[in-house]
DNA sequence: AAAATGGATACTGAATACAGTATACAAAAA
DNA sequence: TTTTTGTATACTGTATTCAGTATCCATTTT
């Protein structure tokens, strides 16, 4: 009989506000002026401050919360510059992929993507929510298949940070049929086995949603 | 009579004990089974735990320390698969900067570029530190100069991973002249006003380290 | 009415205490 | 001798307390 071992690990309650947290607000439990506050989470959550103060420290490394001159974390106020340098941020992580899988070339690999492709964009409720999630999920599963641990950190921060605001997800109507016909012809331009192609291919898909994203967001404010 | 607003942040004891011992392990002060044991740093530093804990799970988050099973937390380990990995991370890095750079072919930029290349390689004592510092403080300008704060803050995180393997610094001698060329052309590929011609200048010269880099980790292993 | 002042309050950062866990090591058993 | 067991110790993660700081708001002054 194999038995396996048990994980050691001990689980932190830092690490499990910082969840809470994150998908909280996006969920958009969380509004822009909302103050996190220590010691009121901490009786929210029936727990002492220490862990909560660790996870909204880290939530502000992150560049997810600020701390407000008022006192708690409040969402950080992301401004037309900083999207467009997310925007680059996204089209270097994501282009490197692209170029590292069309070296490859790895027909599972290419499968498994138009998979997740498919099974994403089958969206039942509509919402901008289920939007951003698919769309990063998919963008997501580029990155993994390309088996670069700190290309794949990046690429969650980058859009963790745009969590609050569902960045990278401005559409004009909740419909996927215009996405749907972008990400496959990514995988596609990855088959093609030219990196350049590859990785312009995947810029030009980043970079077309910039602007559409700048009215999202004056939309919103 | 103009008063400059006096900044209001406090500075946090946690932000000068990560940047202390980040600064100990580039200075080689702590070696590979030296292990950081909150209580005692707490003790030697003369301030409570709290603090200490802060910076070291920071780190921890960085991926520049892990916690060790036997308590404190030890330099990461770092394994062949890693440092490629973070090359390829540079490369997406550094290759967009180029990229922005040789678009954007702006002539002051450039020249500061070149000044910070003579200015760095006029090391005065050759230490291997002081090399990849001199190394480091020219590559980062390049990302300073793209003005695009995630690529900073991505290239820092990249580096900092490094800092206690002199990663991206592996030489066979402490001689600048190779050196010396190669950056100066990073420059002119930028020049060219060319972005593809610029990307595949930097990430052949991130690249040819690569294996000269292996060969460093293994001696020292 | 606008600006300045003063004090209360909210909240933070750090210090300290407590309880739990994992490792190391000595002693006992096979 | 090797393996197992028990215990002490080191260290952690969390809870609680303390002291300092900044903001808010009411009151006073201009």
């Amino acid at each position: 009989m194999q038995l396996k071992k048990i994980k050691t690990d001990r689980p932190r309650l830092a690490d499990e506000v910082y969840q809470q947290i994150l998908t909280a607000i996006r969920a958009g439990d969380i509004k822009d002026e909302d103050r996190l506050v220590q010691e009121r989470l901490a009786a929210d959550l029936q727990i002492s401050r220490t862990p909560i103060r660790e996870a909204l420290l880290r939530l502000e490394q992150d560049g997810i919360l600020d701390s407000s001159p008022r006192g708690g974390f409040i969402i950080h106020r992301i401004s037309d510059q900083e999207v467009k340098e997310l925007y680059q941020a996204r089209a270097a992580i994501e282009g490197q992929a692209a170029r590292i899988l069309a070296v490859e070339n790895n027909k599972d690999k290419l499968a498994s993507l138009r998979a997740t492709i498919e099974r994403e964009e089958n969206i039942s409720s509509p919402t901008i929510e289920a939007y951003f999630e698919a769309n990063r999920s998919i963008h997501r599963t580029f990155i993994v298949q390309c088996e670069n641990r700190y290309l794949l950190e990046m690429f969650d921060n980058i859009w963790n940070r745009g969590v609050g605001y569902y960045l990278f997800a401005a559409i004009e109507k909740l419909d996927l049929s215009k996405s749907l016909g972008d990400h496959m012809s990514l995988v596609d331009s990855i088959a093609s086995a030219d990196p350049t192609v590859a990785m312009d291919s995947v810029v030009a898909h980043i970079t077309d949603g910039f602007d559409l994203q700048l009215e999202a967001l004056a939309k919103r404010q």
